[in-house]
DNA sequence: GTCTATAGGGGGATAGAC
DNA sequence: GTCTATCCCCCTATAGAC
């Protein structure tokens, strides 16, 4: 791995983590440079404007996403242990720790963001949501959900419950996120 | 009503929609300025930090919904025109036009805004939590409503899935969130 | 109550040296 | 690739005149 190649990488893993943590207008260019230990200077070689870091850091994670549900890893499984692994992506954000989604950070902010960025939130929440009404509908098929309505509707809701139960979690503790989780699937297995 | 209390009540008018639209730092106080037709420093007079702004946004709110449902005209409801009465105050904010709730739009941005404000929105999203809850139980006890788990947990669920999907509906549209507060009843009622 | 003026800070971004 | 230096803008907030 070249070296610029890991600054890149270094740089968009700072930015995932402030974009998650302070949002797209509560965190600046200094903040990284700070934790990356050089200037502020440095950071705009790499990604000239704050608008092309955060649609850097937003297609690394829809490809990331991607290349997920196309493993065999994810792709075989049971339904419901498809589920599990969606929901583990939540948990494993650390409500504990005060974060939350890329997609419910930035579309909280979504009125003072560019343009350009406005699209790749809506391209990442589009995958999300396409991926997990197929899993619905799939589990629906074989008998191990239960549910009424339309795939899409029931995929729409369990996306928007997790976003929304990581910002509670920022007000009321991430015990009360950890029971939001508990009852999404109680919603949902027979 | 006195002058001071007119332009008092048209600054947190004009904030709270403002909070709803871009969020507490996405709006300034020359926003509102500009809105109201006089300068930058009028609205200090009223309010002196951006803190004591928001805080005086999040009070009224929860006076306003403690007033609702103190009134016979919401406590005297059946336990479904109680749900469908909560969720007509999200549909009412507007979805088509991009607007999110308050507790959503300052949790979002919680790490990033004053410690008094932290503990105002973990205050209204304790009242909203805690109102669902009751109307939840009292729901099931008549046997109009059917979930598993705890009363807690539910509306948990529930109030997390609005916020979120009021933020969905800014980057895949109004129809998507309607979807949602559909779903919701479908899972609820028998 | 609202004005002008201004202080003081932070942010995004660029130029040019090294 | 990173540095220093700098520009320019917007923001919160205050002082003092009207």
């Amino acid at each position: 791995m070249s070296k610029i190649k890991n600054s890149k990488r270094t740089i968009l893993n700072l930015a995932e983590a402030l974009l998650q943590d302070k949002g797209f207008n509560g965190f600046s260019y200094a903040n990284i440079a700070a934790e990356l230990g050089v200037k502020n200077a440095a950071i705009h070689y790499h990604y000239p404007s704050k608008e092309d870091l955060g649609i850097a850091v937003m297609q690394r994670y829809r490809e990331r996403f991607k290349l997920w549900i196309n493993n065999s890893r994810v792709k075989d499984l049971t339904p419901e242990a498809k589920l599990d692994w969606f929901l583990s992506i939540y948990i494993n954000m650390r409500a504990d720790q005060g974060k939350i989604c890329l997609v419910g950070s930035m579309e909280a902010e979504f009125n003072s963001i560019p343009d350009g960025l406005q699209s790749e939130v809506q391209a990442l929440h589009k995958d999300l949501l396409t991926w997990l009404q197929a899993a619905l509908a799939e589990g629906r098929d074989a008998g191990v959900f239960t549910f009424k309505g339309e795939p899409a509707d029931k995929a729409a809701l369990i996306l928007s419950t997790v976003q929304g139960a990581l910002q509670m979690a920022r007000a009321l503790g991430a015990k009360k996120f950890h029971g939001v989780i508990q009852q999404i699937k109680l919603d949902l297995l027979k």
